[in-house]
DNA sequence: GCGGTTTGATTGGCGAGTCAATCGACTCGT
DNA sequence: ACGAGTCGATTGACTCGCCAATCAAACCGC
């Protein structure tokens, strides 16, 4: 099924995965509507043919950059969710994950997001299942934390987990845009403030109205 | 420039708002790149080159949506922000109103968000400056509330901002894509919700820390 | 010389935008 | 009143460029 080097090694390339990284780029510059595949095959310097050797359509190539990013994504999320520890360590940890793989490799988390999470009615709407998953992983952490006590129960945590990821999301869509500076400190001091932001709104109140 | 019946009037309908609001239902199905043009005359009862006399092309029929409707909310954030209330009345406001206009006409916000707003690679290029306008004027607000204390000054107000803003845009992507139930009393709850959890957030302390 | 890889010219269909022709409301001269 | 003339609104067949996808042939590595 999978491509590869099984005998080839050495020298030769993995094309599939020069295709792809090419694509990231293309897409990211072009978006995926406003590229050829003969732009992605120029791009990684490989025959136009070749990429549908190893994808059936330009779509599946979105859908292959999309899955293997969010499916790492979705580990992290489930690994966060199993540790013991307080939420907003917890929380800190995905938005991390997301915030950093956005430092790590701006193009790839421009193209998913602006191409597949938020453009949902054509390509999301493959993909909702597994968005899906990771709002509800959000959620189980945060219903933990209603359990213990350490968060409210008057937010639901459906949609504080909406919250949360909104939130970051809105955080990438800034920096793709040029929004707001992106640098290493930017990156640290945006982390922080979601989670201030968002565990602080859900923590719940000591007896102190007034 | 703008079209007529000044002296048409009576039975003869605005062709060029019929045509708006076919566009509208047709984006919302099938996706500003998922239709055709001719969807869009046929769905209006019109003859396909109407849409250009009244459009020069398909693209302006989109722009014309979005403009027609950001300008409402822009307007509304302004109008909260001039006045002299509690932020979190001003921003409850502001969360009302862009919720209950995707209660009022779902569809159309559908089209502003997908197509738009989260587009912006493609159009949103183009309404970048309309829609940071809105974020700024939600930071205006944030501003104003940190200046007299009620709010937190270690979340900046830009960032804030886009927090709030994300957290709703994110509530409407789940009714969207129906990730969450949408009724009168579900839209009521989420104003609640977003605003309790951001505002709750961005609240500045007492002094009682441990 | 066989099986998997790589090539790129070719094709087929599609859809945005054009345009020339018609329609019909309103004007105005008689 | 009436009809010829005007001009914007309306029509839909057609053009034209583009681009996803195919495919037959060349090209290895073993």
């Amino acid at each position: 099924m999978s491509p590869k080097k099984t005998t080839k090694a050495a020298t030769a390339v993995d094309k599939r995965r020069v295709i792809l990284d090419a694509a990231i780029r293309v897409f990211a510059r072009d978006g995926f509507h406003g590229c050829r595949v003969s732009d992605i095959a120029n791009e990684a310097n490989v025959a136009y043919g070749l990429v549908y050797h190893y994808f059936s359509s330009k779509d599946e190539v979105l859908d292959t950059l999309f899955s293997e990013r969010w499916t790492l994504l979705l580990a992290a999320i489930e690994q966060e969710d199993a540790r013991e520890a307080p939420v907003r360590e917890k929380l800190r940890a995905v938005a991390s994950f997301i915030i950093d793989s956005y430092s790590n490799d701006p193009d790839l988390m421009k193209v998913i997001i602006v191409e597949v999470t938020r453009a949902a009615n054509t390509f999301g709407r493959a993909h909702l299942a597994e968005i899906r998953r990771a709002y509800q992983g959000i959620a189980t952490i945060v219903e933990s934390a209603q359990r213990e006590g350490t968060f409210r129960e008057d937010v639901s945590a459906e949609f504080a987990s909406l919250f949360f990821y909104g939130a970051i999301e809105q955080l990438l869509t800034g920096w793709i845009f040029d929004e707001i500076p992106k640098s290493r400190e930017e990156f640290e001091h945006a982390k922080d403030m979601v989670v201030e932001t968002v565990c602080g709104g859900l923590e719940a109140r000591m007896p102190e109205h007034a």
